[in-house]
DNA sequence: GTAGGTGCAAAGAGTTTGCATACGC
DNA sequence: GCGTATGCAAACTCTTTGCACCTAC
């Protein structure tokens, strides 16, 4: 497993190191959204210096070549990132124990064209966010 | 106009001042979203010593009591803040002017009965944001 | 007169940057 | 060895807070 990360970094030509390996596996492990701080916070255990700058650093160049996906959600005010999937998502976010749930239907496929036709403006990509109560909190 | 506003603070319990008058027609002629900061940067022509922090102040208790609405969108880091509308609206982005466009329609009513089947999760609020090039922008 | 609003300065959270050193290739 | 990655400290942006004073009601 950790091969595909090595070649992950390599295809988009960045370096492998063993900061940018472990941030990828912790990603992984939790499949879900790590802010920067949680993820430095983690990764402590295995390498007492690493830098908080170094994981904003590393955020920044994997999302660039599209590894790791950015998200901004109204409950935190901080940048969550998680591995990117091939797969168009959306996400459904607690409002009580802030868990995010991926659903990958997509309600507003082909919906561009109506806005298109109605606005003139060309739709690039968009970002539907649900917003409740997971089965857990619902019940509590 | 004004008396508008006036009644409407005071709906809310919130005094009238002189201060909070002003954020809101400043809101109202722009009708679209302003930051804290651009609108502090407007109303110091109004008023020389209006602080920041009254700004921020005044978004929060008016945010509080539903007279504003807060949003945060991609292309800001800041939090952006308009009037409140009785529609529900989404908004269209431009990634280049940032210009931002309402539109009323909603492709996702009824679309939270659907993931609480399947998810068990509760839909409360939603937030649709459609990304891409408006009209001037396409063109240039 | 009293509670809530305001200005100012300082603090706080999250993120970015400069620079010297270390490491991948 | 060259160029990128890293650690550390400092800076920066956006937002919040403490406190004394002021204003709406």
């Amino acid at each position: 497993m950790q091969t595909y990360f090595q070649n992950l970094l390599k295809e988009h030509d960045l370096k492998v190191t063993k900061n940018r390996l472990m941030m990828l596996e912790a990603l992984q492990e939790d499949d879900t959204f790590l802010s920067a701080e949680a993820l430095h916070k983690k990764l402590l255990k295995h390498n007492k210096t690493l830098s908080l700058s170094t994981v904003y650093r590393a955020m920044e160049a994997l999302v660039e070549v599209g590894i790791i996906s950015p998200v901004n959600i109204e409950t935190s005010k901080e940048t969550l990132y998680e591995l990117s999937h091939d797969e168009h998502a959306h996400h459904l976010i607690c409002l009580k124990c802030h868990k995010i749930i991926h659903f990958h239907h997509c309600p507003v496929q082909g919906y561009g064209q109506t806005i298109e036709k109605q606005y003139g403006f060309k739709v690039k990509e968009h970002k539907l966010e649900l917003y409740g109560y997971c089965d857990k909190c619902q019940n509590a």
